[in-house]
DNA sequence: ATAGGCGTTT
């Protein structure tokens, strides 16, 4: 037998875009006595009872009065029988209580339907067709998909809106490939297929079925609504794929929809996150032009973008423009402000835009949590950052837990750093690198370096976590309390099992050489690493200086002097110093770098950054 | 349930 019931005509389709119900109150109920059903059911009520007609406001206080049992369901089925009548909202959100009840009484659907069976109810595909919906509708989803299950056992043929229910069904439990698998075996897909589809879809951030899905759509000749086409964007922005992104705005502008605002901010973000600021300023000049206004949220966009990419000016102008707009700055734009004072080094700025929150009513989240505390850490205002670890109520995620960490590891608290892990593997978060990190350094801080090592061995034997930040922590946090072997050894076998390493990692092991004065393998490591096509910074050159004036070892110094002022690498004042000092007490020296002595005479106290001098050596 | 914000290493 197969399943027909015209629920969704054609022409309703897109009207009906967002609810499956509201087919039910398009049309009026053709007037009809109630008290049929009883005549028809019970026997000698004739004539005696007042007749009132078959309307939802008549059906609504029958239903109303009855009790929670089958022949209310029954009669509720007759009516859905009867020509030209479909029940509204009402009607149907009353059954989900009754449907219920008789879940509870009688044990699986199949008790239901005999019941209603011995009530004289013929059970056709739309007596099961409503059970669905009702289930659905009182997200009682177990039972919905019973009943779909027997509709497959009665031998129907479910039609698409019965498969559209059940797949939102699987969705919602959580079966999603028992959900795709109803909806590639709908033979007629409807619009509903599609949105019911995409707005799951989209949710869980599947990109790929995203992608199929609306593709099937539009060559199906359906169109998301605004509301699925701006979530659709969202998913491909946040996935990183702004080109397609791109697409999917195009296909709204020809599909006559207008873009928001929103939409607009959305792609402005994605050109920063796409390294391409130009294009993202075009785009802002564009929505001008064409009369989009833009709102806070296109605002910090720009001045998150700007300062991404060092336009600090222009961040700044972006932010004057907010304020002489007389736009209040948000929990968001605070948060950006914090992180791009920070970022300066106007540590105390970043402090009064904190500071300044209970005066703008705004109340700081985790995304204040950790960009503040991270400021402190990178301040040294330890004072203020006990007080606000201590104080703040903001719940912690992964992030700011992992600041928090960080700090305390910086702070030398590495009781409160293994308390906070304790905490934070309890609450199941799902650690990451930043996490293994912190618990590499604390627990070397803590006096217990084999313990750490044990358990980066264990990491790399479970694959977790193989970033170059990882090794890096180890290998410096082992430098650090002095294992210069251990640092060195594990470092050699980060080198040959290939493992990733950037130039800090190199840095740190030519730190724990010229420590462990062994400055001709360090200078070794540093043509090594040259060669792996991993380039020394200003601090790989500043820690094997710094070792080589302490050894004295003139010449080799000579040597990498020259390769800095090649490369054009900048000192800092306190390894121009040391340099300057050993080096004055020859003459030849001085004569050979006399310009260089000048030039960094001339500016000695005032060019270099002042993240370089509070940092001692090494 | 359409936009913008947070955390590692030298």
């Amino acid at each position: 037998m197969l399943w027909r019931c015209n629920w969704v005509k054609p022409r309703k389709k897109i009207l009906n875009a967002f609810s499956f119900s509201s087919i039910h109150g398009q049309f009026s109920p053709k007037s009809r006595e109630i008290s049929e059903f009883s005549r028809e059911n019970t026997s000698g009520s004739r004539g005696v009872a007042p007749k009132p007609s078959l309307t939802h406001d008549n059906v609504y206080s029958r239903l109303r009065e009855s009790p929670y049992d089958l022949k209310t369901l029954n009669f509720f089925f007759w009516c859905a029988k009867q020509n030209n009548y479909f029940h509204d909202n009402r009607a149907f959100d009353h059954m989900v209580g009754v449907v219920e009840k008789l879940t509870r009484d009688y044990n699986g659907i199949d008790r239901i339907i005999e019941g209603l069976k011995t009530l004289g109810c013929v059970i056709k595909p739309r007596v099961l067709l409503l059970l669905l919906e009702i289930f659905w509708r009182g997200h009682i989803y177990d039972k919905a998909i019973e009943v779909y299950k027997s509709m497959n056992g009665f031998g129907y043929v479910p039609n698409t809106r019965a498969m559209n229910m059940i797949m939102d069904v699987h969705f919602k439990v959580n079966l999603v490939d028992q959900a795709l698998e109803v909806f590639e075996g709908i033979c007629v897909r409807n619009f509903f297929s599609f949105d019911i589809a995409l707005s799951h879809l989209c949710s869980r951030g599947d990109l790929v079925c995203v992608k199929i899905v609306l593709k099937m759509m539009i060559r199906e000749g359906f169109y998301p609504n605004s509301e699925r086409f701006g979530q659709i964007l969202g998913v491909f922005c946040r996935a990183g794929c702004f080109v397609q992104g791109f697409q999917v705005v195009g296909l709204m502008i020809c599909s006559g929809i207008s873009v928001s605002v929103h939409v607009w901010s959305m792609l402005v973000s994605g050109f920063f996150r796409l390294g391409e600021p130009q294009k993202a300023v075009d785009l802002f000049d564009k929505m001008i032009l064409i009369g989009c206004s833009p709102n806070l949220v296109t605002y910090t966009s720009l001045i998150k973008g700007f300062m991404d990419f060092g336009m600090v000016d222009e961040a700044f102008t972006v932010l004057s423009t907010v304020q002489s707009k007389g736009l209040a700055p948000d929990i968001v734009l605070c948060n950006v402000m914090i992180h791009a004072f920070t970022k300066l080094g106007r540590f105390e700025d970043a402090r009064k835009v904190f500071t300044s929150l209970k005066k703008r009513k705004l109340v700081a989240d985790r995304y204040t949590f950790a960009s503040m505390v991270s400021s402190l850490c990178v301040s040294r205002d330890f004072d203020l950052f006990t007080s606000i670890a201590n104080g703040t109520k903001t719940e912690l995620d992964l992030v700011s837990g992992n600041s928090l960490l960080n700090c305390f590891c910086k702070v030398g608290n590495t009781f409160e750093a293994l308390k906070l892990l304790r905490y934070m593997s309890n609450q199941d978060f799902a650690v990451d690198c930043y996490t293994f990190s912190g618990y590499l350094t604390a627990l070397c801080r803590g006096g217990a370096p084999d313990k750490a090592v044990n358990m980066y061995i264990r990491m790399i034997s479970e694959k977790i976590c193989l970033d170059a930040h990882v090794h890096t922590a180890i290998i410096d946090s082992l430098v650090e309390c002095g294992e210069y072997n251990a640092a060195i050894h594990l470092f050699n076998r980060c080198i040959s099992e290939k493992y990733p390493l950037d130039v800090v990692s190199y840095t740190v092991a030519i730190k724990g050489l010229v420590r462990a004065k062994r400055i001709d393998e360090a200078c070794a490591l540093l043509s090594e690493m040259k060669e792996a096509g991993v380039f020394p910074n200003r601090r790989t050159y500043r820690t094997i200086i710094s070792g080589l004036c302490e050894e004295k070892e003139n010449d080799k110094l000579k040597k990498i002097l020259w390769e800095c002022i090649e490369e054009g690498v900048k000192l800092d004042p306190n390894t121009k110093f040391k340099v300057f000092n050993l080096l004055s007490r020859y003459r030849r020296d001085v004569s050979e770098f006399r310009w260089v002595f000048e030039k960094w005479m001339e500016k000695f106290d005032v060019s270099d950054s002042c993240d370089e001098l509070s940092v001692s050596v090494g």
